[in-house]
DNA sequence: GACCGACGTCCGATATTTCGGACAAACGGT
DNA sequence: ACCGTTTGTCCGAAATATCGGACGTCGGTC
């Protein structure tokens, strides 16, 4: 039906598809967006009818699994989808203990802090508490981003040797957003750095005047299952950031002992 | 197709429904349990034939909205519901600074916070964060409680006239579910007084040995529109009490304005 | 004021999905 | 070792949900 590496575009084939697969599509695709869309729009973006996608509209609707916004025309996602999501997070166990840290972590000290996972052959950030700076709102929950364009990457394949690594990260997510390319070797080197240190810091990478500062959670087989991190400007001080290092490394050693 | 009221429980009807209308029981069912169930079970609880909960089930697996658990084949909500419940999360203004103020309730006096509306005749809590106390794990995030089990339910109230509020609130729901009986004047006075003193302190309603403090939330035209509450042991002493109030009021204030 | 495009609803036909039941495998109690 | 129960898969039939297209509105543009 799909390939399992990244998120499934949709299907082509015969034009008559199941309700279900239509909703699938149709959450992805707000999801991808994240941003209140008009109907007659996700009927074009995901290819489905417009009286279908109507239809299913409105019984989502009456569910609250979707919410009419603005008076604009425009759905999103509705509570009903908060209530189910928050299930979801007290029921797995290390992702409850993280709110914890990372919750910890963004309120004293005042910068974003995430909570992060490999899934398939992306990274993607799990939790995110905004900080205290007003910018930078943009939490990127559930977006898949490529392994080297983050510190957390780096720590995420720490497992795996070199060869393993660049077979297993599709060539192109060496390419960042703005089009240069990351040095293969040096990401290697990054990362064998990174494994003796017990943390990462990467700057400029996806936002040039923005730094990565993560450390690793880990399962009882050493193996990095997670990471917690602080993302900072560019110009914080380097007394400052030493001191984020050793919190995130205390939370990771929480973390990783309370798995 | 429903009343608008509770959760909608099935349609009997035909036998025949669409996939996307036993999803939605599928679902509805799972956050009421709370629990990872079985598929058969969830199958029979929601009357929908094994063969097709089976079916619909790889789906949503296959899609994530779905975890398998365990081994022991249970499923559960899967983490595309978080990122959705995400982004509807950070869509809503009210609810984005909402976090916020709770988050840093919970953190600063370490005790359970909690963000509350209505839905229809019914209590609801939007947000929750647990504080530092390890018991009282049970976060009710999207449960619908009766109005006059609760804190915030005698503020939340508080615009109508008392006539119109015992209109409004269905009798059962005086009944505790200890069986006690709540004396429909003694709300109302309790509401009046509420209304007074800008907040609400109840103890040993739903729980014997729980107090909560609420302060309302209020939209320009000064109707309360949601609450901040604390979690409290009912035998938290009466300083730390007062203060906690009058913290809540202080956040409650900012969100009114914020609005 | 007439035209054009987008929105939302409605309807009938048919391609498809749901459903029931049958089956093999796994489990567990005696 | 036996047998009753539960799990998960598969299949064909038929009820029906999806789809395409037509229709009435609304708003903006020339």
């Amino acid at each position: 039906m799909k390939s399992d590496g990244t998120v499934d575009i949709q299907d082509k084939a015969t034009g008559r598809a199941r309700g279900i697969d239509r909703v699938i599509a149709l959450m992805n695709h707000l999801h991808q967006r994240r941003v209140p869309t008009r109907i007659a729009d996700i009927a074009r973006e995901t290819g489905t009818p417009r009286s279908t996608m109507y239809e299913l509209v409105n019984t989502l609707v009456e569910a609250r699994w979707l919410e009419l916004r603005d008076a604009d025309g425009t759905v999103y996602f509705g509570p009903a989808m908060h209530y189910f999501g928050s299930d979801y997070l007290d029921s797995v166990d290390l992702i409850r203990k993280a709110r914890v840290e990372v919750a910890h972590l963004a309120e004293t000290v005042g910068e974003t802090a995430q909570f992060c996972t490999l899934e398939g052959d992306k990274y993607l950030v799990v939790l995110n508490e905004p900080g205290r700076r007003m910018f930078r709102i943009s939490s990127e929950i559930g977006i898949k981003v490529p392994i080297p364009w983050t510190a957390s990457g780096r720590l995420l394949v720490d497992h795996m040797a070199p060869d393993e690594i660049l077979r297993f990260i599709p060539a192109d997510d060496f390419t960042l957003p703005d089009g240069r390319r990351i040095v293969e070797d040096e990401f290697l080197r990054d990362i064998d750095q990174a494994r003796g240190q017990g943390f990462v810091r990467t700057t400029g990478l996806v936002d040039r005047f923005t730094t990565c500062l993560a450390a690793p959670v880990r399962d009882p087989a050493g193996r990095c299952i997670a990471t917690i991190c602080f993302v900072v400007p560019a110009d914080t001080d380097e007394d400052a950031q030493q001191t984020m290092i050793d919190t995130l490394k205390a939370s990771a050693e929480r973390l990783s002992l309370a798995r």
